[in-house]
DNA sequence: TTATACCCGACTATAATAGTCGTATATAAC
DNA sequence: GTTATATACGACTATTATAGTCGGGTATAA
């Protein structure tokens, strides 16, 4: 219950690595191996902030990732959204076929604390976690 | 990412459909009927609920659940972990065994957000969402 | 005595997450 | 141009958590 993926923790973990260094570049061995994280598996989680254009990539020797400063201003409900797709406390909050939308007693309430806690991670940007 | 279990649903489903009806009771197959839960599955989490005082259980024919009045005032917190555990958003909010422990980088401003999360859930009881 | 309803542990199924592998491409250094 | 290092990416397997089922029990009203 409300744990992040550890894909999250991953991406955040890497992020404010990337941002102590500044402009420099780190490679995807070098951050798995300083934080003990399986190495293909931050690899396509870096790949994809890449695409997600959250981080710069250099491919070839000395290549690596940077982090792309401008996106640090972004909430943390977005960041989490792009990489996990769409959060939500319910389905109803998401899809919508649920098969007891019709009678349901706690779709309101429910939609009220989801409201909530969305509000707290956009208040939480990522500059926030990376420093 | 953020979801509640469906035993929390059916659990609070369940509650204000029992808040709804006073002092009456109302059996499991009442409101696994009602609102489409498997039936078993709402059981066992009724007779949890039932352990924990938070509902009244009255065997026999005419028999079923009804509110712990009281329990109402209780915070989500403290309900879904009675029910579900202890929620983190990461392991070492909950354990600390974790391999990354001493360098890793994130762990403060996570569990910042942790508190901040636990503190919406906190100040929301469960009659706020059973009316 | 019977039917209804709670009680409870053990089991299986499903889905989401976590992690691995193989192969391809880019590029710096020699 | 060969090699070594690093990103790119899809397909695959493993693990875990959640969801749901089943069988056998007890209480009690009618």
């Amino acid at each position: 219950m409300l744990k992040l993926t550890r894909k999250l923790e991953y991406a955040l973990i890497a992020l404010r690595h990337m941002q102590a260094k500044g402009g420099l570049l780190s490679s995807t061995k070098e951050i798995s191996d300083m934080y003990t994280i399986p190495q293909e598996l931050l690899a396509k989680t870096l790949q994809q902030m890449a695409r997600l254009e959250y981080i710069d990539a250099v491919q070839g020797p000395h290549g690596g990732y940077r982090i792309h400063s401008t996106m640090l201003e972004i909430s943390l409900t977005k960041f989490i959204e792009d990489l996990e797709g769409p959060m939500g406390m319910v389905d109803c909050s998401i899809t919508s076929d649920c098969i007891q939308l019709n009678n349901c007693n706690i779709r309101q309430p429910i939609n009220r604390i989801n409201d909530n806690i969305r509000s707290v991670f956009s208040r939480i940007n990522l500059s926030d976690i990376t420093h």
